[in-house]
DNA sequence: CATTTAATTGACATTGATGTAAATGTAAAG
DNA sequence: CTTTACATTTACATCAATGTCAATTAAATG
């Protein structure tokens, strides 16, 4: 049947992929809102009004399920990253820009809460394009320093705002709070010694 | 009955005690070895030899035992975080010696993810006895520093190697090691940068 | 309009985790 | 030795989450 071999349209197939990309957004409210445990096909369904059925219907299983969140909000982190690239290789951005950039890659969405589930779940291949938008982003920042061997220094630097960047998307809110801190402090910190890494003879 | 009120030592309640105890080890285990969702009665009885109802006879529920587990490895992480404290009243410590112990606080035990587990199930009240770990922590190194207005810093400076130190503990293996960075690397940053916090006129 | 394709649902089976109750074992106290 | 207190287990009940299946609905195609 269908003789033509002409690329049908199908304009029906895009409500299974409307319907997913609606699952994962509900999906992930559901993990912010309510913790890991909460992102079921039940609740994702009830979120979304339909049958848990036709969830799973949609993406096989429950482990697919959220192995599709996970991946989503992974690639909204790499993308995130990967926009501070682009803002170094034009221009030669300010420290507290790329701070402020790096900081938001990890707070929007929950990217910070989403990779310490992904870490306690044990799923960490998951992580895997993180590498290579942090290998980026030495890459891009390389481009400032200009001495030789500041690959080393660039790539503490990077490791620097990483760590501190997903600390203060998870647990920074609460340390804040304990230490009357502003919502910036981290940001401020960062900011402030970031530019040391770039220079040649290293930190004082 | 009883005719005399003399305290009875009941030898016997011990080993409730002693059951209890060695149910969190194992749960502990559990939570790091397989994650949050591992830590069920049934595993727990499993791994120390016993039906699961006897865990729940010892914990009276299953929330009961998570919590106490979270209770127990807090209790950990400011016994630690307690220690850091005793040392920098007693001795001038090496910036070295603070940041190390501090890390460890958070590495030691899976203090970090457990840390991430309670932020992420939305049960933060059980966070509490940190903030006066950290309090304490920023009175002990206050004594370091001799200025008037050293407080705002050194409250900056104690958010920095907390949140470092609790990133390093959960995302930092995967990060340092996308970086071939290592294993001390956040370490030797933090306590690099950490004497700059006590300097009266700041961070260069 | 008839056909086809897939979305959708309701009913059901299964599994794992939690919790309850009754019965048994066991060590200390009188 | 008898009693008492509690640890322990077996068996069962419950509940929530996952997954399966058949039937239904709806949209696009011919």
């Amino acid at each position: 049947m269908a003789d033509p071999k002409v690329p049908r349209v199908r304009r029906r197939k895009r409500m299974g992929d409307e319907v997913r990309e609606e699952a994962l957004v509900a999906a992930r409210r559901l993990l912010l809102d309510r913790g890991p445990s909460a992102v079921t096909v039940a609740n994702v369904g009830a979120a979304i009004g339909m049958s848990h059925a036709n969830v799973l219907h949609h993406f096989g299983s429950a482990a697919s399920l959220q192995s599709s969140l996970m991946g989503k909000m992974i690639r909204d982190l790499t993308d995130a990253l990967d926009n501070v690239v682009e803002l170094l290789k034009t221009d030669a951005a300010a420290p507290r820009t790329v701070t402020d950039k790096v900081f938001d890659a990890f707070d929007r969405g929950g990217a910070g809460q989403l990779a310490a589930w992904i870490i306690l779940s044990g799923d960490v291949e998951q992580l895997a394009p993180v590498r290579d938008a942090v290998r980026a982003l030495v890459e891009a920042i390389m481009g400032q320093a200009n001495d030789d061997n500041a690959d080393a220094r660039v790539r503490a630097a990077v490791l620097m705002m990483a760590v501190s960047a997903f600390g203060d998307a998870v647990i920074g809110p609460h340390l804040r709070e304990m230490l009357d801190q502003d919502e910036r402090a981290m940001r401020d910190l960062v900011t402030r010694i970031l530019p040391l890494f770039l220079l040649p003879d290293g930190i004082p």
